[in-house]
RNA sequence: GGAGGCGUGCCAGAGUGGUCGAUUGGAGCCAACUUAUAAUUGGUAGCGAGUGCUGAUACCACCCGCCGCAGGUUCAAAUCCUGCCGCCUCCGCCA
C-alpha cells in the first residue's frame, strides 16, 4: 500500500544555485566585471589600510608579445602570495610593471618600419617603440587581470615613463658617487659594413671558411734557467689561429696550468705545445718520431715571454682554463681586444685592450705593413709575410660556425670599444653585495649558494649600449680637450630633465641645455660640450626597478618578496641587489623566491622551433583561468613542471570534486540560517564535532602553507580533506541525517553547522587559489553576521577555539574509523554474494571482546549510521579484534529512508515508514 | 665547458633514518546506488625471480628482490654519504 503522498516532498534534499558544471569561461568575466564595478580592489586595500604592510615587487615581464604559460605562472604564484598575506591580515598592495626598453623591441620596430626608418628621427623612432611597447603592455595587462590577478593594473610603473626614467638617472648618479663608474675598452661585435655594435640577438650564425694556421713565437726568456734540457736551444711556441689578422693585436699566449707542456726537435728548432698534441703537430712538420727533449706543467710558463713574429714586442705567457687540448696546440693566441676570453685573461694579468682596428674594420696607422687595409683582406697578406720570414708553419683552411651580421649577413669582427662599466671590486661592491646575499632568505635554499656563486664570478658590469630605444648615459666630452664629463652632479641635474620631459630630452636638447648653467670642463674650463650616444643596459634599469618604493607608506623599501623565474639569479635579482647595495646599502628583497620552468608533456622545454608551446589563452579560452590557477596550486614550483592534455584532465577533474563537495554543502544548507539555527559545539553530535577538528587540523596545515609559499601543502591538505574526510565519510554517513531527519531537529541542525563551518573556512582558505569559485559559492552562501559581500575582503578563519578534540577522543575515532573500513570489506564480500546490494540491506554483527565493549557501547547509537547499514548488533566476542558479520536486514525498507525496519508494516497511518520517519512525517501534519 | 636542479608503481605526485612495497588522486577492472546524478559510494589493483598447488607458463598460497644503477655508513635507508647513468634549466661558446 502507497503513501497517500508523494514521500519525496517530504525529504530535506539538497537545493542549491550553485551549478554543478562550472562554465567558466563564461563566468570568470562576469564575476570580474562585477569586482571591477564594485571596486574591490581598492576596498580591499582600504580594509586593511592600518595593517602591517606585505610588499611583493612585481619583476617586469618584457613587453613584447603575448604571455606565455610561465608568465602566466609567474603572476598566479605572485596573486597566490598578495591574495594569502592580505587574508592573513597585511596591508599587500600589488604595482605591477613592464620592462619597456631595449633591444628586441628595437628590432621589432626595425623589421616593421623597413626602408621607412631611413628618413625618420631618432625621436621619430624612440616615439615607434614608445607605441609598440604600449600596445603589449596593454595585451599582457588584460591577459593578466584575465588570470583573477589583483593590482594596480590602472597605474603600473613602465621603464619608459619619465618619472621611473628619472628614477634610474638617480640610481646611476649613486654609482657615480660612489665612484665606481669608469670608461674602459671591451670587446664586443661589430659590423664593419653596418659600422655598428651588435647584441647577441643581433647576430646569426653560418658556417664560413677561414684560415688554419700554426704560427711560431720565439721565446724571448731563455729557458734554460727553468729547463736544463733546453740550454742554449733556440726554443718558439707554436700557437694556432682561424683569424690571422688579430695577430698585430697579440699581447699574450695563454696556457692551462694543469696541462703538460712538451718540448720537441725539429732539426735546429725547438718547438713548444701540449705533451699530447706533440705527435699531430709533428707529423703535420713533417717529423716522424719527434724527440721530447722536455716537459713543463703550464702553470710554470706563467710570466715568461715570448717575441711576436715580427712586431717589436713581447708576448706573456698567461694561464687560463679555456684552453682546451682538443684543436690546435694548447697554446693559446691572446688578443685582449679582439675576444672576449683573451679580454678578460688580459684583464686579469693588466695588459691593454689593444684593438688597432677602425670602425670599418680596417687597421689603424698603428698597424705598420698594413694600415688602412680591411682586416679581412689582410689575412692573406699577413700570411704570406709571415711565411716568408719562416713564422708561418702550417697553413689551411677550416669551415666553421662564424658570427654573421642579423641585417647585412657578411661576418662580424671582435673588437673592442670604449664602453662604460661599474667596476664590481673598486670600492668592495663585489663584498658588500655578497654580504648582503647571505642575509636574504632564499626559497629554495640553494638559491643563496648558485647566487653569490654568480656574484663571483661576474665581471665588472658593462653598462653601455650603442642603440637608441632606452634611457641615455648622461656623459659628455668638452669640444676642446675631449675630457669626458660624467659625473653625480650632472646625472642628477639630467634625471631631473628627464622627470619632466622624458628621456627624449637628451635627443631634443643640445648638450648645453642638459648641463647645469655655468659648467666648465674641470681640466681645461671650456664651456663647450658635446653629448655621447649609449643607452643604460636594460638590465639596470630593471634592476632599478625598487626605486618606485619608499615613496608611498603603503609601499616601504626594501620588498618582503621578489619571486621569478631560477633564470632571474643572473638576471633581475643579480642587478636589482647591486643596485640596492650601492644606491641603498642593503638588498632591495628580504625573501627572494625562484620557480622552475614549464616543460611540455614530455619534460621539454617549450619553445616556438619546437612548435609545443601551449598558449595561456587557449587553456583560459577552453577551461577557465581558475584551472590554470590550480594547477599553478598543485604543483612544486620550485621545480621544473610539464604541463599536457592528460595532466590538465586531471587538474580539471580535481577542480570538478572541489566544486561539487562545495556545491553539496550549499545544498544542505539551503535552510539554514548561521545565526539563528547554529548548535553551539559543546551540543553538538559526536561525528559534527570530529568533522570540525578534522577540518581544524587542515586548517592549521594550510595556514603554515601559505605562511611558507607552499601552494601544494594547501592544496594537497585542502584536496585530501576534501575527497578523504569530507566526500567519502563524513558526508556520506551525514546524507541520512540532513535528508531524512526533521528539517529543523538538533541533530540536521547540527551536522548543518558543521557544515556550514567547514564551507566557510574552506572557502577563504581556498579563495587565493580559485578566486572565482570561492567567490561565486561565497555569493550563494547562507548570510551570516558580520558576512563580507566578497570572500576576498574576508580573514583566513582562526584555527582552534571550541572544537579541538582531546587525545582520549580522537583515538577512539580513529579505533571507530578503522572498524569502519574493515565493515566496508565485509558489506563488500555480502555483496559478492548477493546477500545485499545496498548497504542500507544489511544488519552487521560485531563480535565485541570485552576489551572494545566499552567503546562500542557509548557509540552504540551510531554505529548504524557510521557504517549506512540499517542496523547494527553487539555480540559478546573473544580474544583480540572485533569479528564482523554481515546478515540481511530484518523487517521491511522503509520507502522514505531506505532502512530496513521491523517497525515497517506496523503502522496503520503509514505502514511503508520506519518509526523515524513516521514521527517525522507526522510533524509535517502528513 | 661551467653552475644548479631532478630521477618513487601505468600516469601524476606525497614521503627526508625505523611504524614504507610505499599516502592520495587519475586511468583500469568489478560492484552498489539513482535521495550530490554528465554526480556519489565500495572493492580490487605494481614489476620481476623462486617454491608449493595444478593437466596448466592460469588461479591461489608462501617467499625473495626491486623507490635510476652500483657501492658505502647504520642494529635499521626511498630517506644520509660516494661514484656512475639519464633527464632538465640557466650561463658560456672556442683561439
Amino acid at each position: 500500500m502507497a503513501e497517500p503522498f508523494d514521500v519525496k516532498s517530504t525529504l530535506n534534499l539538497p537545493q542549491t544555485a550553485f551549478a554543478m558544471k562550472a562554465k567558466l569561461t563564461q563566468k570568470e568575466p562576469e564575476l570580474l566585471k562585477k569586482w571591477k564595478e564594485t571596486g574591490l580592489y581598492g576596498r580591499i586595500l582600504r580594509k586593511h589600510a592600518a595593517d602591517p604592510t606585505f610588499v611583493l615587487h612585481d619583476g617586469p615581464p618584457y613587453a613584447n608579445g603575448t604571455i606565455h604559460l610561465g608568465t602566466a605562472m609567474n603572476k598566479i604564484l605572485k596573486d597566490f602570495i598578495v591574495k594569502s598575506r592580505t587574508m592573513q591580515g597585511r596591508l599587500a598592495p600589488y604595482v605591477p610593471g613592464w620592462d619597456c626598453h631595449g633591444l628586441p623591441i628595437e628590432i621589432h620596430v626595425d623589421k616593421l618600419l623597413g626602408d621607412r626608418k631611413k628618413d625618420m628621427s631618432i625621436i621619430e623612432i624612440r616615439e615607434e617603440c614608445r607605441a609598440y611597447a604600449l600596445k603589449y603592455v596593454d595585451i599582457q595587462r588584460s591577459d593578466f587581470i584575465r588570470l583573477g590577478v589583483f593590482g594596480e593594473w590602472d597605474d603600473p610603473y613602465l621603464t619608459m615613463a619619465p618619472g621611473y626614467e628619472a628614477g634610474v638617472l638617480r640610481h646611476l648618479a649613486a654609482f657615480f658617487a660612489a665612484g665606481n663608474v669608469f670608461k674602459g675598452k671591451r670587446p664586443v661585435h661589430w659590423c664593419p659594413t653596418c659600422r655598428t655594435a651588435l647584441a647577441e640577438a643581433e647576430i646569426i650564425y653560418k658556417d664560413k671558411t677561414s684560415p688554419s694556421i700554426y704560427v711560431k713565437f720565439p721565446m724571448a726568456t731563455d729557458l734554460g734557467a727553468k729547463i736544463p734540457e733546453l740550454r742554449g736551444r733556440r726554443a718558439s711556441v707554436i700557437i694556432w689561429t682561424t683569424t690571422p689578422w688579430t695577430l698585430p693585436a697579440n699581447l699574450a699566449i695563454a696556457f692551462h696550468p694543469e696541462h703538460e707542456y712538451a718540448a720537441f726537435e725539429s732539426g735546429e728548432d725547438v718547438y713548444i705545445v701540449a705533451k699530447t698534441l706533440v705527435p699531430k703537430i709533428a707529423g703535420m712538420l713533417g717529423i716522424r718520431d719527434p724527440k721530447i727533449l722536455a716537459t713543463i706543467l703550464g702553470r710554470d710558463l706563467e710570466g715568461l715571454k715570448a717575441r711576436h713574429p715580427w712586431i717589436d714586442r713581447d708576448s706573456l705567457f698567461v694561464l687560463a682554463d679555456y684552453v682546451t687540448l682538443d684543436d690546435g696546440t694548447g697554446c693559446v693566441h691572446t688578443a685582449p681586444g679582439h675576444g672576449l676570453e683573451d679580454y678578460q685573461t688580459g684583464r686579469a694579468y693588466g695588459l691593454d685592450i689593444y684593438a688597432p682596428v677602425d670602425d670599418e674594420g680596417r687597421f689603424t696607422p698603428d698597424v705598420a705593413r698594413y694600415a688602412g687595409m680591411s682586416v679581412f683582406k689582410a689575412n692573406r697578406l699577413i700570411n704570406d709575410d709571415m711565411r716568408r720570414d719562416g713564422a708561418l708553419l702550417e697553413e689551411g683552411e677550416i669551415s666553421h660556425s662564424y658570427p654573421h651580421c642579423w641585417r647585412c649577413k657578411n661576418p662580424v669582427i671582435f673588437r673592442a670599444t670604449a664602453q662604460w662599466f661599474i667596476s664590481m671590486d673598486e670600492g668592495g661592491l663585489r663584498q658588500r653585495t655578497l654580504d648582503e646575499i647571505r642575509r636574504v632568505r632564499w626559497i629554495p635554499a640553494w638559491g643563496e649558494e648558485r647566487m653569490a656563486g654568480m656574484m663571483e664570478s661576474r665581471p665588472d658590469w658593462c653598462i653601455s649600449r650603442q642603440r637608441s630605444w632606452g634611457v641615455p648615459i648622461p656623459a659628455f666630452a668638452c669640444r676642446a680637450c675631449g675630457e669626458i664629463l660624467a659625473n653625480e652632479a650632472t646625472t642628477l641635474h639630467v634625471a631631473d630633465i628627464f622627470a619632466a620631459e622624458g628621456s627624449n630630452a637628451w635627443f631634443v636638447r643640445g648638450a648645453e641645455d642638459l648641463l647645469p648653467s655655468g659648467t666648465r670642463c674641470p681640466k681645461c674650463g671650456g664651456t663647450a660640450f658635446e653629448k655621447e650616444h649609449n643607452i643604460l643596459d636594460v638590465w639596470f634599469e630593471s634592476g632599478a626597478s625598487h626605486g618606485i618604493l619608499g615613496h608611498r607608506p603603503d609601499l616601504p623599501w626594501p620588498a618582503d618578496v621578489y619571486i621569478e623565474g631560477h633564470d632571474q639569479h643572473r638576471g633581475w635579482f643579480n642587478s636589482s641587489i647591486v643596485i640596492g647595495v650601492e644606491a641603498k646599502g642593503a638588498s632591495p628583497y628580504r625573501t627572494c623566491i625562484t620557480h622552475g620552468f614549464i616543460l611540455d608533456a614530455k619534460g621539454r622545454a617549450m619553445s616556438k622551433s619546437a612548435g609545443n608551446v601551449i598558449e595561456p589563452r587557449t587553456i583560459i579560452a577552453q577551461n577557465g583561468a581558475e584551472i590554470l590557477r590550480l594547477w599553478t596550486a598543485m604543483l612544486n614550483y620550485k621545480e621544473d613542471a610539464p604541463f599536457g592534455d592528460e595532466i590538465l584532465q586531471r587538474v580539471v577533474e580535481a577542480y570538478r570534486k572541489i566544486r561539487n563537495t562545495w556545491r553539496f554543502l550549499l545544498g544542505n544548507l539551503s535552510d539554514f540560517n548561521p545565526d539563528r539555527d547554529s548548535v553551539p559545539a559543546s551540543e553538538m553530535d559526536g561525528l559534527d564535532r570530529w568533522a570540525l577538528a578534522a577540518s581544524a587540523e587542515v586548517g592549521a596545515k594550510v595556514l603554515r602553507g601559505y605562511e611558507e609559499f607552499e601552494y601544494h601543502t594547501v592544496f594537497h591538505a585542502l584536496y585530501n580533506f576534501f575527497t578523504v574526510d569530507l566526500s567519502a565519510f563524513y558526508l556520506d554517513i551525514l546524507k541520512d541525517r540532513m535528508y531524512c531527519s526533521g528539517k529543523a531537529s538538533r541533530l540536521r541542525r547540527s551536522g548543518q553547522t558543521a557544515m556550514f563551518r567547514i564551507l566557510k573556512d574552506t572557502l577563504r582558505l581556498m579563495a587565493p587559489i580559485l578566486p572565482f569559485t570561492a567567490e561565486e559559492a561565497w555569493e550563494v552562501m547562507p548570510a551570516f553576521r558580520g558576512k563580507e559581500q566578497s570572500v576576498h575582503l574576508e580573514a583566513f578563519p582562526a584555527i582552534g577555539g571550541d572544537v579541538i578534540l582531546g587525545e582520549a577522543e580522537k583515538s577512539e575515532w580513529r579505533a571507530l574509523i578503522a572498524l569502519r573500513e574493515r565493515v566496508l570489506k565485509e558489506l563488500e564480500s555480502a555483496r559478492e554474494r548477493k546477500t545485499i546490494g545496498n548497504s542500507l540491506e544489511a544488519q552487521v554483527t560485531l563480535r565485541v571482546p570485552p576489551a572494545d565493549r566499552p567503546l562500542l557501547d557509548k557509540h552504540r547509537a551510531g554505529l548504524a549510521s557510521l557504517f549506512i547499514v540499517s542496523a547494527v548488533v553487539l555480540a559478546d566476542g573473544e580474544g583480540e579484534g572485533v569479528g564482523i558479520a554481515v546478515a540481511k536486514a530484518p523487517g521491511g525498507k522503509c520507502v522514505r529512508c531506505w532502512n530496513y525496519s521491523t517497525h515497517v508494516g506496523t503502522s496503520v497511518d503509514h505502514p511503508n515508514l520506519c518509526a523515524r520517519c513516521e514521527a517525522v512525517v507526522r510533524d509535517l501534519g502528513r
